[in-house]
DNA sequence: CGCCAGTCCTGACAGC
DNA sequence: TGCTGTCAGGACTGGC
């Protein structure tokens, strides 16, 4: 599931591996992943020529960018993933959906099983990105700002990370790390999140991004960088696919439950004060004592 | 507007 | 062994 450490290591690899380059052809653009106002094959046609200028992110966003101003919108989905360098004679694998071929003789490959992605052309001057809030590694992304987004609003703190227009970037695998860090649980209605436990949060939140961009993401099952590399941040989860294992710090088994319609991850000792029904809950102590 | 449920999609896995 | 059913979730839509 590719969020903010996985999108930023891909679009590092699509960065060095094509700028400078001019894209000859693309050679396939399945049309059912463009979901943008431009149809799939004036994408492809408007491609063709384009110089790339770099690569840009924002949240799970990323853009291609072109000498000409000119942009691809590319969203890796839940499955998605972007691969550079690779030799056209190379058979193309299951659920290939973009191919498109560079100068230097080499292609870059989307395949994306679940479709969950999307792939659209910026014209330049159109503002690439859909409403989203600030990247929760850029400087607007402050303990400020989230209080301040934080305030009045009783969804659960869990739903308000995993809003993009409240602050772009973050996904279940890391609101969960961010939250058990901070010792919040995820059902905390967010207006009521004391100021300093918002601190605790936003420093939670950039120190596991920053640290799982290091390890050059989380593969939980698939991801992969541009490279075809795994990334080795898996293995320092704290909570997050961790059900029903020991917590790291207290050994209470980690606890599941549905908040918003995802599945958090979390450690009900270590992160109290919101177990409304015990019902619901999966995991917990008393399952381990079974 | 805020919040939530439903929708898309297919691979992985559990259970019979 | 092989089938069937359920689950996973990012972003968006629509209902209240």
């Amino acid at each position: 599931m590719p969020e903010l450490p996985e999108v930023e290591t891909v679009a590092r690899g699509l960065r060095d591996a094509t700028v400078g380059l001019r894209i000859t052809a693309v050679r396939w653009l399945d049309p059912r992943l463009v979901k943008g106002a431009i149809p799939a094959e004036e994408v492809a046609a408007r491609l063709a020529g384009q110089v790339v200028r770099g690569c840009d992110r924002r949240g799970k966003f990323l853009v291609w960018r072109f000498r000409s101003g000119d942009g691809l919108l590319l969203h890796l989905g839940m499955s998605g993933r972007l691969t550079v360098g690779m030799e056209p004679e190379a058979p193309w694998l299951p659920h290939t959906h973009l191919v498109v071929a560079l100068a230097n003789g080499r292609e870059v490959r989307l395949r994306d099983p679940r479709r969950f992605g999307r792939v659209d052309f910026v014209p330049a001057g159109t503002a690439p990105f859909p409403r989203l809030g600030p990247d929760a590694l850029s400087r607007h992304f402050t303990a400020r700002y989230l209080a301040q987004a934080f305030s009045k609003r009783h969804a659960p703190v869990k739903s308000l990370l995993l809003d993009q227009r409240v602050v772009a970037g973050v996904g279940n695998i890391y609101a969960d790390e961010a939250l058990y860090r901070a010792g919040i649980h995820p059902l905390t209605p967010g207006g009521t999140l004391p100021e300093a436990a918002v601190r605790r949060l936003h420093r939670a939140l950039r120190a596991v991004l920053r640290q799982a961009i290091r390890h050059r993401g989380t593969t939980f099952l698939t991801f992969e960088d541009a490279f075809g590399q795994a990334g080795s941040y898996a293995a320092r989860l704290s909570v997050y696919g961790r059900s029903g294992l020991p917590c790291r710090r207290c050994g209470t088994p980690v606890a599941t439950r549905v908040v918003g319609g995802r599945t958090a991850h979390y450690c009900p000792a270590c992160q109290p004060g919101w177990e409304p029904d015990d019902a619901k809950t999966r995991g917990g102590p008393r399952d381990a004592a079974l």
